[in-house]
DNA sequence: GAACTATGATTGATCGGCTG
DNA sequence: TCAGCCGATCAATCATAGTT
């Protein structure tokens, strides 16, 4: 019953941090949609593009994301001012709507 | 450029930058794997995830080589034998084909990934 | 270079929806 | 009506990379 911790096995964890591209992709998302970080499939493929990693991997940052942000808002602020300013579009309620036709402030 | 004024104190349910929605409350309800065992120490149930031994993993490994789905039968007879419950085989192998599909998908797209030439 | 923190991945288990 | 499955997610933990 002692250890056992015999996660050896697993040198497939090799991580590396992802690009700078692909965090700012990332957080750019993560903060713009702070009301619902939940990206549809679509979405991730298209974060996942645009980051140069793969959807898994796009899931697993929003997992983490999502998890860690949660766990210590403040932590966070100074991170979510930056984004914030960068991308806004989200507004308290999520979206949808029927209307498709123009983004109000999106250069 | 000014946002909000922050609040101060309080939960402010109005501030542009720091506010909590509710996907930030949620709670997943603890796991119903507490056992409380023979012995009646109680109190904190064990909301721990169960840890499989290296033996368990193996022989569910060899079994879903073997069969993706489990049928009622071979399902208790496992569990018995491995000492989990017959949920947690349910689960081991559900989770084994999620993992499984996620693999296949990844093992059939490396395609272009070269970013940029170190 | 140890000690601590940030972060990507793994995984047992939960949640909601669908189905036979 | 209900148990099993799927797909997504949670939450805790592992192991490594980056800081201090």
């Amino acid at each position: 019953v002692m250890i056992l911790r015999s996660r050896f096995l697993d040198a497939r964890r090799k991580r590396r941090n992802f690009s700078k591209q692909a965090t700012e992709v990332l957080n750019e998302y993560f903060y713009s949609h702070l009301s619902n970080p939940y990206p549809s499939e679509e979405a991730k493929e298209e974060l996942a593009k645009k980051g140069g990693i793969t959807v898994s991997q796009v899931s697993n940052w929003f997992g983490n994301k999502r998890i860690r942000y949660k766990k210590n808002m403040g932590k966070f602020q100074e991170e979510a001012n930056i984004y914030a300013a960068k991308t806004a579009v989200d507004a308290t309620n999520v979206v949808a709507q029927g209307n498709q036709a123009n983004s109000p402030s999106t250069p | 450029e000014d946002k909000d004024p922050a609040c101060p104190s309080e939960p402010c349910p109005n501030a542009s930058a720091a506010r909590t929605f509710d996907w930030m409350k949620v709670k997943r309800n603890p796991p119903k794997t507490a056992k409380v065992l023979e012995y009646g120490l109680l109190g904190q149930s064990n909301t721990i995830r169960t840890n499989f031994t290296t033996k368990q993993l193996t022989e569910l490994e060899k079994e879903f080589h073997f069969n993706k789905y489990l049928t009622r039968a071979r399902r208790v007879e496992i569990a018995a034998t491995l000492e989990l419950n017959e949920t947690q085989v349910k689960i081991w192998f559900q989770n084994r084909r999620m993992k499984q599909k996620k693999r296949e998908k990844e093992g059939l797209a490396p395609a272009a990934a070269s970013r940029s030439a170190k």
